[in-house]
DNA sequence: CCTTTACTTTTACGCGCGTAAAAATTTAAT
DNA sequence: ATTAAATTTTTACGCGCGTAAAAGTAAAGG
């Protein structure tokens, strides 16, 4: 084992008996050297574990192998989730992730693209705060780099969308809920933090509309991303000022639904379908922690998994083409219902 | 604006008027130039907006400006919390942060540590499996890469480790169980895979037999990372089997608690202190949902903010140093009691 | 004013690899 | 076997910046 010595592609070059041209060529993609020299290089590089120089290898490459991944926020288990997922698919398509959180914060989101930026990605999977975004400054972001949303859309920004129907899965529920008790009232922040608020909330009101029903709204405030505690504070007002208009609240997302549950049980209210219930509680995403929830949570599942692969899937085709998307495709998963105890 | 032709340092330095190796002194370290040098520098910056080429600047310093941050589970509210806090540190004393989630696979803590190393980073921050730790190669990193460890320790491996006193913060919650009420059964996995779960378990055999209790340990089956599920599953099962030796249950973490919380309740268990209830719980870790569990969950919090910043002070004057730690420093931090209605 | 010290400029080299072009070789096809 | 096509080797240059050494210039201190 000599294999001390190698310090570059050239001793490599050496050690393993084929020119560093063509060791070059491997390493940017293996399967275009001859199957032989490629078993050859293999063998070597058993041997010898050689690993090209990260920054000299990227520093004059047209196109490098990483590819970044934005998520709105890191701690919160729904985000880090899907990043996970796309992050596996990223890894196996034999691209470099790299996976920034915003932490709810517009700044970092743009310092976040600034940063990949410097990486010079193939491309990036974004899934921008939304409505908090600075669109313009993504927008010259995607001009430069290809770059595919998901989870929340920006309006002509990027390659491409991939996400979930909200009129689709919101539609769902709200009839589910209409057919099985009284039509739900509308939880969720004045002004929310998280991407797909609005959309959910005109769709809410399309549901009860079409429904023949009156739509309500109950729009509470609080800043920031710590949804469970909102949930959770504003929850307990409503409930104890006994000014809700129905027995069934309808939430914006899980997470706020998880700390309404919460002010529900510590007020002695009892959530569910069963007759000594008063009221009903639903949410919408399938958060991981929503099966574990006292009640649990009666919810619409996204089907995540479609979509982190529905939006790899279509960066990469993008990155083989060496060019832009002809037209940004924009691909709508449905919801599917999640019938649990809160209603 | 002019700033389009700005493509290199060279082009930089002549706009700027001062000459490249004092630029590249300037990227290296802004405060290593002479104060109206560095003024005449930022004017230009903001004129001409250049950025160095990352990948040309980090091939031929010696040391890089990233820190590696690698925690065991990314979609774990925990560590996710506990990284976001160890990346702000890292970000503030002007190094990049990369984190890196391992997903509860050894192989990939390894793989992880590898990409580290091809990215040089300055040092790294660990938070290592623990007990299902491939300890040879971490410790083989760490001779290479100044690390810190955090969260769990591995004897001699690192250059030093900041955790939790498991022995303090199991005794504290072992201590406040028994003194209100009966002494606590040990609810965890029989093959853990969370790092602490080991030194949790002999500190609560120690804090029983040194309050002159008999130890009770209650080791359930499961694999892998979904504790909440695990807890659930095997939480109704012992509930089911009435075979519980004491109306007390401490468990090995949060997480465990929150799907064990849930068990009891649909099972129809009371859980709390009141005289109606006839099953007390209690956690460890104050995980971001135990304030939202039903009933809230009693648990021993972490000092986490003081592990992050310790750890991340402790790396940064490693890296300024430039050699390594004398003595391996070992700091723990205290558990606080979290008192709330589950027990 | 001069000296000491601190900083900047000039000059020059090299890092490790991407990549282009031409020549040499291997493989596939006729 | 002959030709054509595909691949590899040889040779050579450049990317953008780090860094070292020597020479020049500015600041500080008396």
């Amino acid at each position: 084992m000599s294999d001390s010595k190698i310090k570059n592609m050239d001793d490599f070059a050496s050690v393993s008996g084929i020119s560093r041209p063509t060791i070059s060529k491997y390493f940017n993609d293996p399967d275009s050297v001859r199957k032989s020299t490629r078993e050859r290089i293999e063998k070597a590089l058993e041997l010898y574990d050689y690993r090209p120089n990260f920054y000299a290898m990227n520093q004059n490459r047209r196109l490098t192998k990483n590819v970044g991944i934005v998520i709105p926020y890191m701690s919160d288990p729904f985000f880090a989730e899907i990043a996970r997922n796309v992050e596996n698919h990223v890894s196996a398509a034999g691209f470099r992730p790299i996976v920034l959180g915003s932490q709810g914060n517009p700044d970092q989101e743009i310092e976040n693209l600034n940063n990949l930026r410097l990486i010079k990605p193939a491309g990036v999977l974004l899934a921008p705060l939304g409505r908090m975004s600075d669109s313009d400054r993504i927008a010259a972001f995607c001009n430069d780099v290809p770059t595919v949303l998901f989870d929340a859309n920006i309006e002509n920004v990027g390659e491409a969308f991939v996400g979930s129907d909200n009129h689709q899965s919101i539609g769902l529920i709200v009839e589910y809920l209409c057919r099985t008790g009284e039509p739900p009232a509308f939880f969720e922040m004045l002004t929310p933090a998280n991407p797909n608020a609005l959309k959910r909330r005109s769709a809410y009101v399309q549901a009860m509309e079409r429904l023949g029903h009156k739509p309500h709204l109950i729009q509470v405030k609080g800043e920031g991303w710590d949804f469970e505690e909102i949930g959770f504070r504003e929850g307990s007002r409503v409930i104890a000022d006994r000014t809700l208009p129905t027995d069934t609240l309808l939430c914006s997302n899980d997470r706020l639904a998880i700390g309404l549950l919460s002010a529900a049980y510590q007020q002695g209210l009892r959530v569910g379908l069963g007759d000594d219930c008063t009221l009903r509680i639903a949410g919408h995403d399938d958060h991981p922690f929503s099966r574990y929830t006292c009640p649990t949570l009666t919810t619409v599942s996204q089907d995540y998994t479609s979509i982190a692969t529905k939006a790899a899937e279509t960066l990469f085709t993008l990155i083989e083409s060496e060019q832009r998307a002809q037209i940004r495709e924009v691909t709508l998963y449905d919801g599917r219902l999640v019938m649990r105890d809160s209603a």
